[in-house]
Parts: structure tokens; C-alpha cells; sequence
DNA sequence: CGCCAAGTTGATTGGCATCAAGAAATGTGG
DNA sequence: CCACATTTCTTGATGCCAATCAACTTGGCG
């Protein structure tokens, strides 16, 4: 598809642990269903109908909950390399929709499949539980934020954490990234109102820390916006863990 | 222990999947080291340490995260029959610290015991599995709360979910249930002052849906409290799923 | 009996939502 | 390629929810 063959999930997890050839022709071959889905057609992703997990190849999709008076809360957002609904192929929960942000790609993995890519290389099935422990710590992160952190700092940490995902498959550095979200996506995922999603970029903008435009995030004092959002990436990159393995 | 052997975790599991007796042995062998805790002795769960896991038998524990600034949120509580640390053992992610909210008891499992356990008996580890995943929705659930819920909706919400997470393991009904966390856990927890909760409390107590006194909540008009809160308890439940195994 | 944690209540402040209205960007069909 | 429609973004004005500050009360306990 691109110029070389790797995957952004391939990717990810090298970052963590060396594959060997074997493990990356696996890990390959969950690759091989791909589909295409665009934007406004959700993903239904209900519990009981399909029991089939994505890995994210191109585009962002987002996970949320419409609440019965119909706000949204965005839970969390996937980038490639990421999983969608791992966990109900595992289990059969799915509290959650996906809806793609942009027109999206992506590689359908069955049940039975990843099992048995498991049963066959026990390091992988490591490597991609690690990401999976990795989701979660990013939800209970996402918590915090809403719990603990002002306006300014929960947007300072969402647009730090989003460029270290980021970067970890290639598409962002301390420079930016692009960035496809609308404010509305940003006001559902951190909790805030559109109207107040836009002040707060306006501010971190001319506070000379962070800009937020036409799709692309651009880090401006990549220093004091890390110290305004009290970001420790310790819960991202846990690097160490899977090395000793 | 108690005058049936019955653990609060293998009656939490039984409400889900019938065990069978062999099941139910191996269940039981799980329970072997008992240990205790005061409050005030944090069960230092800090990733590198020790890979033990527990399953807590009586008494209430918390798990939060610190904020740099010093503010605490707390990402959920644990009551008998819970797992405490399940993802340490399994990956060696422990993101965040657990507290007693009161004297506890508590079962230690190792990870070799619980991975025998778990090859001895798939359908025991499915349903471990299950419930891990149940938490793991309680989470996001909270998420919710935090972002799209105000303080009313969030503590009628919060009181609603724990009497039917107390109700699975014998502890509580529609009438209520005792309930040892302070105003201030409930703070910690909603992401909201210590003040507030306060009066939050007074308020739900004169409108006459809900009584938080003396280390009982009283439900006096259950049904009101699960309009104001907008609870749909399915994510908690998800009774089916497993049956069906 | 006196201490300390937990709970209670009032007064004041401030962060963020809401309402409203317009400007810019993006898309669409003719 | 333009006219028009629909998002998306932007900014101001106003009000409310919940934080903060400050006392005071209550209950448990050595």
C-alpha cells in the first residue's frame, strides 16, 4: 500500500519489542480484510451484532456514549494503529459507538483469527495486550482530566497526549501534527461547550503555547504547555515493560 | 469464614455463569492467603513491586490517582467480591495507587495461581474475564458522569450504581445500604468540592429521593432517583452474555 | 475532657454554559 | 465556475453552577 509494507499497528509495537520476522508475518496477516468506511456511517459496533474487532489503518475514528438528553461524551479517539473494539471480540461488551472522523481504512479482524495469531506467537499477544493496558490507562487518564483539570490544562493535555500517540506511529513530532477533530469533537471528548472549546484555543494561541488551525495542531512552546498541563507521559510510553520480555 | 463458605466474589460470578463444584474448588483454593489491612496503609500497588493481585472479601477500598498539584481523583471504589490490581498481574501496568477506605480483608493471588486457575477451568476465566470488563465499563461510565453530568445527576447516579453493585453480592437492595465512604471520598470521586457534595446531599435528601446519613443511603424514592439520574443500569448487569456459554 | 476528623451552613467569587449573531470555510448542484 | 447552503469558527453579553473562604457544629475517641 505505501512505499514500504509496514503497518502503523507494526509500528506501534515495535516501539515496545523487537518482532522477529516470524511474528511480523502474523501480525501481517490480520492485515488482510480491509475495508473502507466514511464519514457518518457509524460504525455500529452494538454488542450483539458483529463480533469482529478493527485495526485502524488510516483516518480517526472516536468511541462514545450519547447520554439520554443527548449530549455526547467522546470516551477516547483511535489513530492508526490502534484497535476498535478489541475488547468485544474478547468478551461480548461493547458500551460503546464509533463513528469515523474523516473517511477512514481499516483491517478486520475476526475472533477466531486473532486467537489463533495468539496461540502462534505468545510475544505478540503480549505486545498487543500491552496496547490494549495502554487504552485503558489513557481512559482513566481521560478521567482525571475531567475531574481534576481546568479547561486550559484538560486542552493542553489532550493536544500533548494526541502528539505523543501520534508521533509513536510516525505522524507528529514536538513540531505538531495534523489534525482532522473539529472543536465540536474536542467540546464533546474534554467535557467543555464549542463556545468555550474556542476561547481556550484562542488563549493558548495567544499565550504563545499552542496552536490549533485549519486542521493543524502546531506546538508553539512545546515546554510550558507540558507545564501548564502537568503532563507525564509515563502512562503512554511505559517504556521498559515489554523490553525484558 | 461467615457460615457459608460462599465468598462474595463466587456469589458476584454465580449471578452470571452456574459453576460447577470443580469450578468452585478451584474458586475457593484462590482464597488461600488471606491477608489484612488497616486504613491508612496504602496498599502500595506501584507497578514494579509485587504482581500480586487481590480479591477483597470485606470491606471497601478506593483507587485514585494524585494530582501533581495535590488534588486526588478517585477512578473508582472496590467492594467484596472485586479484584483489586487484576490488570498488574496479567500486564505490568498499574497506573494508579489503592487505598482502604476502611479495615479490609483480602485474598492474594498470585500470578501463576490465577493463570493455573484459568487453564484449569476456561469457563472460571471467562467469567473473571467478565467481570474485569465490567469494571472496565464502570470506568467509562464514570467518564460520563464527569463530563456530561452535573453535580445532582452525577451523585444520584454514583449511589444508584453502587447499591446495585452492593445488591449482587448480598449487600444492599431498593430499601439501601451501608456505605463507609466520607463526603469527602465522594468528592474525590465526582470531581467536586467537599462543600458542594455536601450540599448536594442535603438537597436529595430534602426533595426526598435519597437519605446519605450515618453510613447508610436510603433510597426513598427509587424510582425519581433513577429518572434524575438518567441511570440505565445495562452496562452493570449485561446479564445474558454469559448464560450463553 | 479535650482533641480531631467529619459534617454543616453562609457569603462571595469565578469558570464555564447558554444565548445570540455573524464571519469564514467548505461543500454542492446547476 | 459560480450561487447557495451548510458546516465550522468566532466573538460578545448574560447568568448559573459549583469552587473557595470562613465559621461553626457534631460525633468519635484516647
Amino acid at each position: 500500500m505505501h512505499e514500504n509494507d509496514e503497518s502503523p499497528l507494526t509500528r506501534k509495537l515495535a516501539a515496545f519489542v523487537a518482532l522477529s520476522d516470524a511474528e511480523l508475518s502474523v501480525l501481517e496477516r490480520l492485515h488482510q480484510r480491509r475495508r473502507s468506511f466514511k464519514v457518518g456511517t457509524d460504525l455500529v459496533h452494538q454488542g450483539q451484532s458483529d463480533r469482529a474487532a478493527y485495526i485502524l489503518s488510516e483516518g480517526w475514528v472516536c468511541s462514545y456514549k450519547i447520554q439520554p438528553d443527548g449530549t455526547r461524551q467522546i470516551v477516547d479517539f483511535q489513530i492508526p494503529g490502534d484497535f476498535l473494539g478489541l475488547r468485544s471480540v474478547l468478551l461480548r461488551t461493547s458500551d460503546h459507538s464509533f463513528e469515523p472522523v474523516v473517511d477512514i481504512r481499516a483491517a478486520e479482524v475476526l475472533a477466531a483469527d486473532l486467537l489463533e495469531a495468539f496461540a502462534q506467537t505468545p510475544r505478540l499477544a503480549t505486545a498487543i495486550l500491552w496496547a490494549a493496558s495502554r487504552d485503558e490507562a489513557m481512559v482513566v487518564e481521560h478521567l482525571v482530566g475531567l475531574g481534576r483539570r481546568d479547561a486550559d490544562a484538560r486542552m493542553a493535555h489532550f493536544l500533548l497526549e494526541l502528539g505523543s500517540r501520534l508521533a509513536l506511529v510516525g505522524m507528529g513530532g514536538r513540531a505538531g501534527y495534523d489534525c482532522p477533530l473539529t472543536q465540536y469533537h474536542l467540546a464533546d471528548a474534554l467535557g467543555l461547550s464549542a463556545v468555550h472549546v474556542n476561547r481556550v484555543l484562542r488563549q493558548l494561541r495567544e499565550r504563545g503555547l499552542v496552536t490549533f488551525r485549519n486542521g493543524r495542531v502546531t506546538f508553539d512552546d512545546y515546554a510550558a504547555l507540558i507545564d501548564l498541563a502537568d503532563f507525564d507521559p509515563a502512562y503512554l510510553d511505559q517504556s521498559g515493560p515489554l523490553l525484558k520480555w
